[in-house]
DNA sequence: TAGCTATTGAAATTCAATTACAACAAGGTT
DNA sequence: AACCTTGTTGTAATTGAATTTCAATAGCTA
């Protein structure tokens, strides 16, 4: 977690921005938990655990993409209309399977298919730089059963 | 097209749904297209190509979800906001390029991904329902170069 | 420490998408 | 063919995520 604040501040330095309270208190609180999460459910987190401090839902969305750019998380996956993050710093690559009917974020990797979505990528002259793989179904649990 | 609509009337039959002339419009100016599109772009195509009939952006956003149903379109990607759909019906299954420059959307399709990402369901007794697999990056004529 | 300017929070705004509701019409029933 | 049930439509209001505006505030550097 300290590793992320300090690669923050060093972001800031190199791109003429100020590290402010505010934004040290959303990267640590981001980091505290290593969950998959929304603006709106950050910004609750946040304002249930310091109740003292007082911190707007603006600040937030303004500090995502910055927090992108830095490295600290990335887009995960879209949920009803919201945009769910994820922490990239000590977590290896992975893509993810979402379960239609109870929700669970199932995450994955495949070398194998990032391998050759990169060879893709060369054969067309084609540059990545992010690529999304969501595979939406049904888990084990809930089975092919109850589709509803 | 005519296709399409046949498919669609069966599908109302099948669902005790109505076959009304709004839908028919809809998906025969859906199918005239073979284009990405969203709910806005297919309303004002519609609009300006059908002076003298009106049809409302809702009835397109609630006809959506039936056509996907109906194995008619399916989303594609999303872009800046509002969901892009792409037709089914006479279309091999493919996934999707974005060039963040230019813009342009490139189709493909990696039989050995689409199998290996089948054998890793079966591995993990993920039954998948959809997929989606957007690669984000530079096209071939926007390069490495201009990256803004 | 002064001062430039990035950052903040509150409120207003945008924009896609959904919902409520009254009028309408498709299509089976008599 | 008129009737009636009920799915469908359009208008307008509403939701909800995300962005923008703007005045007040506070980092940072000289």
């Amino acid at each position: 977690m300290e590793k992320a604040v300090q690669k923050f501040r060093q972001y800031c330095q190199d791109n003429g921005m100020r590290n402010t309270p505010e934004r040290e208190l959303i990267i640590k609180e981001l980091y505290r938990v290593d969950e998959h999460f929304d603006v709106d459910r950050l910004f609750l987190r946040i304002r249930n655990r310091h109740l003292k401090l007082k911190l707007s839902k603006v600040s937030i969305y303004r500090a995502v993409p910055h927090l992108i750019k830095a490295g600290l998380i990335r887009e995960a996956f879209s949920d009803s209309g919201a945009i769910c993050y994820e922490h990239v710093l000590g977590h290896d690559h992975h893509d993810h399977m979402k379960c239609l009917k109870c929700g669970e974020v199932i995450e994955f990797y495949e070398k194998e298919i990032d391998e050759m979505q990169q060879k893709l990528c060369e054969r067309l002259d084609f540059e990545m730089v992010w690529h999304v793989h969501v595979i939406g179904g049904y888990c084990k649990k809930c089975g092919k059963i109850n589709k509803k």
